[in-house]
DNA sequence: ACTTGTCTACTTGTATACAAGTATATTACC
DNA sequence: GGTAATATACTTGTATACAAGTAGACAAGT
């Protein structure tokens, strides 16, 4: 059902059923429609049923699970609409991000941004693909974090499940090349100060997941709800 | 500690716990740094630690508690970068939400509106002030759920707890004044069709919590962190 | 006066037993 | 064969006991 991972040493069994059971869910380890089985879960970690079914009401939460009192815990189908709401938040709330960054970004957090993009294109060069989408999710949250809104990541971060399942389902290769060079694109504006096209270029970039759903809508159909 | 609600019929323990254990906080009758012993609130509800506890993990997620593990749960100041990021978050989604209306709402869609602020109107001239939070509340999810925006609301409106409970402390008598004109001008901006009037007048009416915070922060300054 | 250890009374975290509802298979009956 | 009642084997929701950690009171010793 779900790989029994290690625990971590200062790990509540909490935190350590969310990241285990988080994990599966979004590498589609654990498909839609999958039982989530309290029970079963409680003897695969081997904790008990009550920090189990707090992991599991924060994944209901994310939209990833769906509970039904009585009949069972499911992993939730891919929601058209979860996706399309989860990408509106995403974009609207990361283009006045960088927008305000434009203002007030310093030189040291423009310097640590370039890192990291050096770091993508390194990833990118020796096809690490999971590394790719590892440090892309890094780079997005220090965005948040330069402009002092740590809390607000924490809120959006919590939809974006929905793209990780799909890009976890995509093949399209070329999907990180953009990725990097978008997020190049995206620095270097905000290094001018061009609100404008930082703005335009974010928007751009948070709308390259329609590719991944309609490829993952034909390969994967039944997934979808 | 808490009042002791009445349990409404198909309730679930928990979600009694979260309604009324939320409402005490909003509203102030807890007020920051007050302690919340979950076994004390156990015996003031007549339910279990189970449920209690995870109305109190839905609200620290919401900010309204904090959790010290083997300490107690408190519940939070009001902070001055939650309440600052949670006005720059409701504020960018619902300018782009109002921008989005000006193209796709309906007719009938606009009448809703106004019924409902001409209800606001008349909550206003009778001054019954917690009918106007109420309905105010009302009127800006109707603009999530008719962009089909309902899970973002969802989202967002974990958030809003912090101004609600500045909305208790403050005296601000003419807010609600300003509320309701707001409301309808942001609504004859939708309905012409002008996105770039609708999403400034709702940039605009979304910062008007800033002179509840000023307000609160001078006549309650130990309510801070 | 001051430290230090201990005891007590809390706190949250976790495990587990039980309650109540649901879906399915099975059995009894027509 | 078909149908309805009934076990039965699950599910989540709730209650409760216990584990582990923290803070403060308080007394003993220096």
């Amino acid at each position: 059902m779900v790989r029994k991972g290690e625990r971590l040493t200062g790990e509540t069994a909490k935190v350590y059923a969310l990241r285990l059971l988080s994990e599966s869910i979004i590498n589609m380890e654990l498909k839609p429609g999958a039982l989530i089985s309290e029970n079963e879960l409680s003897r695969t970690l081997g904790v008990s049923r009550t920090p189990i079914r707090e992991a599991i009401h924060e994944l209901q939460k994310s939209r990833l699970i769906e509970v039904f009192p009585q009949r069972g815990s499911y992993v939730a189908p891919i929601s058209f609409e979860a996706v399309e709401e989860a990408a509106f938040l995403r974009r609207t709330v990361e283009t006045a991000i960088v927008e305000e960054l434009c203002d007030k970004i310093t030189k040291k957090q423009l310097g640590e941004l370039y890192e990291n993009i050096a770091l993508q294109e390194y990833y990118l060069g020796n096809e690490m693909s999971d590394k790719v989408m590892e440090i892309d999710n890094e780079f997005h949250k220090m965005l948040y974090t330069m402009c002092g809104k740590k809390r607000t990541y924490d809120l959006v971060r919590t939809a974006m499940g929905q793209f990780d399942r799909l890009r976890a389902l995509s093949l399209y290769s070329i999907r990180d090349l953009k990725i990097v060079s978008d997020h190049k694109a995206i620095t270097d504006a905000i290094a001018a100060g061009d609100k404008e096209t930082a703005g335009a270029l974010m928007t751009k970039h948070l709308m390259r997941y329609k590719l991944d759903k309609e490829e993952v809508m034909k390969s994967h159909p039944d997934y979808f709800k």
